[in-house]
RNA sequence: GCCGCCAUCGUCUAGUGGUCUAGGACGUCACGUUCUCAACGUGAAGAUCGCGGGUUCGACUCCCGCUGGCGGUACCA
C-alpha cells in the first residue's frame, strides 16, 4: 500500500509553493489508490503559530486536498522519547548540553535515488556532522521525528521539498541504524520568484486562501500549481483534479526551479470561470459579504448578469466591477452634444418600448452616419468605457438607464 | 567558504543521438469575428538549446570543465 504525507511546520501559513507539495502528494496517493496523510510538525515550540495551523487545514479543505489521517507531533512526544533511549542503550548517540546527540558515521558516503530526476544524490560522510535528535526541551527535532514517524506511519514515499535534501543524509543514517526500510524520496525543486529568487509576497509567497480571497476558484488553483513543475504526457493543460490523478506521475516533474507566473495562473482562472457550470453559486459565495453585489445576484436579473460576466471576468472580484453601474467620467462637451443628437434620434425611432434589436440597429446607424465609433457611443450611452453589451444593459436596466446616461446631468 | 541540485523562447515546458531550419501553453503583437470591452478564431514575432572542450559519421540530447542560479550549512523545519 503506498503511503505518502504531507508534513507542514505550523510557524506560518503556507504559501502556495508549499501546497504545490501537499497537492503532489495527493495526486500520487490517489493516482496508486495509496493513503495521504496529514502531518502536523509542532515540535518547533517558539515559532508555533495556532493560526497556521488552522490556516493548513483550511487550505487543503478549500482546495479538497482531504487527508485519509492526521496526526500531530507535539501529541507524540513519548514516542520519541522511547526511539531515542533505544538509540542510547545502542550508544548511537551521546548528550550533548542537555541535548541528545546523533553520531553520524565518518567515512563512506551515504546515498539514495531520488525520485526526481531518477538520478542518485550523495555525500561524502566526512562533510557529514552529528546532529541533535532530541532537543534540551524534550522536543525531537525535525531530523528525528520525521524518521520516526514516516516508519510507524507505513510511509513509502516521502515527497517533499528541495530543502530537505542535504538534510536527507541524516535521515538516511537513522533509518539504517533502525533497521527500518527506507522510503522512496522525491525533492521537490522550489519554486522561485519572477527574479529568479525567493517567492515574493507579491507572487506566489501568497497562501492559496489569499488567493480564494481575490476571486481565484479552486480549480484554477489547483491546475496551475500542478503545472508549475509537473508536465502531462498528453500536454493538455487545462484539467480536473481527476485528470491530473490520472495521468500524474513523479518521473514528468521537471528537476529545475520553476518560476511563478503569476499571469498564467490568471488566465487559468478565466478559463475555468468559463468552464464550470455553478459560477453564479461561487459568486454568491464569494460575495457574502457585499450586499450591493448580493442583491443583484439574487435578483431575477441575475443570470443575464453572469452570462455577461463570464467571458469578461479573470478573477470573481471583476464582477463587481463589471456590475458597477457609476459613470466612469464626466463626458466632454462634444460628447455631450452627441449623446444630445442620439438621445433625440432614439426618442424619435423607437417610442415608448426600446426592443433590443431595433436599438441597436438605431445605434448602429448613428455611429455610420454620424461617423461616431461605437466605443464612444458605448460610453455615453453607459457612463463607462467597457463593459456588458447594450442588448444585456437593455434588458437588465431598461431604457431609463440610457436615457440618463444620454443626458448627463454630471 | 564548504556540500548538494539545476541550466531549451520573457515564463511554464516538449525533446532521451539523426524525424529539430527545436514543438505546445501563458504573455506580447497583428488580423478576423463583433454593439464597447472581453471571449473566440487565425497568424506573427520570440530560443545561435548558458559558455568551452571532448565522445561520435552525427549532439539540445552522452562525458568533463567553467560560469550562473537555487538549496543547505541551527537544540528551524
Amino acid at each position: 500500500m503506498i503511503k505518502v504525507r504531507f508534513a507542514p511546520s505550523p510557524t506560518g501559513v503556507p504559501h502556495i509553493g508549499n501546497t504545490r507539495t501537499a497537492l503532489f502528494n495527493f495526486l500520487f496517493a490517489k493516482k496508486n489508490k495509496g493513503k495521504f496523510i496529514l502531518r502536523i510538525e509542532d515540535t518547533d515550540r517558539k515559532r508555533f503559530v495556532k493560526e497556521a495551523e488552522k490556516a493548513i487545514y483550511e487550505i487543503l479543505e478549500w482546495l479538497g486536498l482531504s487527508w485519509d489521517e492526521k496526526f500531530v507531533q507535539s501529541e507524540r512526544l513519548s514516542i520519541y522519547r522511547q526511539y531515542a533511549q533505544i538509540l542510547k542503550k545502542r550508544g548511537a548517540v551521546y548528550e550533548s548540553d542537555g541535548a541528545l546527540k546523533f553520531k553520524m558515521p565518518k567515512k563512506g558516503e551515504t546515498k539514495w535515488i531520488d525520485a526526481i530526476g531518477q538520478k542518485e544524490i550523495s555525500f561524502k560522510n566526512e562533510t557529514q556532522e552529528d546532529f541533535v535528535i532530541l532537543k534540551s526541551d524534550g522536543y525531537p527535532t525535525y531530523n528525528f521525528a520525521n524518521v520516526v514517524d514516516d516508519c510507524l506511519m507505513g510511509i513509502t514515499h516521502v515527497i517533499r521539498g528541495e530543502e530537505f535534501v542535504s538534510s536527507t543524509p541524516k535521515h538516511v543514517q537513522l533509518y539504517k541504524i533502525f533497521r527500518w526500510n527506507q522510503p522512496v524520496f522525491a525533492h521537490l525543486p522550489v519554486i522561485l520568484g519572477k527574479d529568479k529568487g525567493k517567492l515574493s509576497k507579491r507572487e506566489g509567497a501568497k497562501s492559496a486562501l489569499e488567493y480564494r480571497d481575490e476571486g481565484y476558484i479552486r480549480e484554477a488553483v489547483l491546475n496551475y500549481m500542478a503545472l508549475v513543475g509537473w508536465t502531462p504526457p498528453d500536454g493538455q493543460e487545462q484539467m480536473s483534479i481527476e485528470k491530473m490523478i490520472e495521468l500524474f506521475d513523479l518521473k514528468d516533474v521537471n528537476s529545475a526551479n520553476p518560476i511563478f507566473d503569476t499571469q498564467k495562473l490568471e488566465w487559468f482562472n478565466g478559463a475555468w470561470i468559463r468552464t464550470i457550470k455553478d459560477l453564479k453559486k461561487r459568486l454568491v459565495d464569494f460575495y457574502q459579504k457585499d450586499k450591493k453585489v448580493k442583491n443583484i445576484l439574487n435578483s431575477d436579473k441575475s443570470e443575464i448578469w453572469v452570462n455577461a460576466a463570464k467571458s469578461r471576468m479573470k478573477i470573481l472580484k471583476d464582477f463587481k466591477k463589471l456590475v458597477d453601474a457609476k459613470k466612469q467620467r464626466k463626458y466632454s462637451k462634444k460628447e455631450k452634444e452627441r449623446a444630445k443628437k442620439l438621445l433625440e434620434l432614439l426618442d424619435k425611432k423607437l417610442g415608448e418600448d426600446w426592443e433590443g434589436e431595433k436599438l441597436l440597429l438605431t445605434i448602429k446607424d448613428f455611429s455610420v452616419k454620424e461617423r461616431i465609433s461605437f466605443a464612444e457611443i458605448y460610453f455615453f450611452m453607459t457612463g463607462k468605457e467597457q463593459g456588458i453589451g447594450i442588448l444585456e444593459l437593455n434588458k437588465i436596466y431598461g431604457k431609463e438607464f440610457f436615457i440618463k446616461n444620454l443626458k448627463d446631468n454630471g
